[in-house]
DNA sequence: AGCGGGATTTTCT
DNA sequence: GAAAATCCCGCTT
């Protein structure tokens, strides 16, 4: 059968940090073994080529090399020794852009994505490794195409601009005052 | 609920 | 050889 796919408008090509805003709401559709997963992305982080925090600002390597492909791709990097973290690539191609999932809100087989983890309710999915881990997301998705199974991202529902807050990010010890955070005010699912 | 410290390995200097 | 876009546990309030 063939898989349905939803083409992402157009946004994905613009700057990082707009990205970022507007990927607040939208929500990804995951399948794992033959099992539908649903989340919406609650918080986000962007990062790009002209930003000391990120990868991609000492240039092209073997780990940043999709965060300079096409925009629309997921870029999966290991961290800290023993966890994963995801990025929606952004930006023209050849930019080194994108916006790293920091938390979301799962919306359908909760029970499901709990044996992932010895977490429940909101420490489910509230920080960028815990929810990779929740949707089994691992370096084997390095580089994948969003539109489509077994990871795809639906754009939509739009959320209020007074319920975006704007801050700094988390975790980075250079461009600290840099105001590219965002997430969903008073949703439980966002990280501390 | 809020803290302080340890885990563990890829990546770049 | 050091740092890293983090998380968990155990201890204190």
């Amino acid at each position: 059968m063939a898989q349905e796919v939803e083409a992402f408008p157009d946004f994905l090509d613009q700057d990082s940090t707009q990205v970022a805003r507007k990927l607040l709401g939208c929500t990804l559709t995951r399948t794992i073994s033959g099992n539908m997963v649903k989340v919406r992305i609650v918080e986000t982080e962007s990062y790009e080529e002209t930003d000391a925090a990120s990868h991609s600002f000492k240039g092209r390597t073997d780990r940043t090399d999709i965060m300079f492909g096409p925009s629309g791709h997921l870029y999966v990097y290991f961290t800290y020794g023993m966890h994963y973290c995801c990025n929606v690539v952004t930006g023209p191609e050849n930019e080194g852009s994108a916006v790293l999932i920091r938390a979301v809100e799962p919306l359908m087989s909760v029970e499901y994505i709990s044996q992932f983890r010895s977490k429940a309710g909101y420490e489910l999915s509230n920080g960028p490794a815990k929810l990779c881990q929740a949707l089994q997301i691992d370096k084997s998705l390095n580089g994948h195409d969003l539109h489509q199974s077994p990871l795809v991202l639906n754009v939509g529902n739009d959320v209020a601009k007074k319920d975006i807050v704007t801050a700094v990010r988390i975790g980075i010890s250079r461009d600290k005052d840099a105001l590219r955070r965002f997430y969903i005010k008073g949703n439980p699912y966002v990280s501390k």
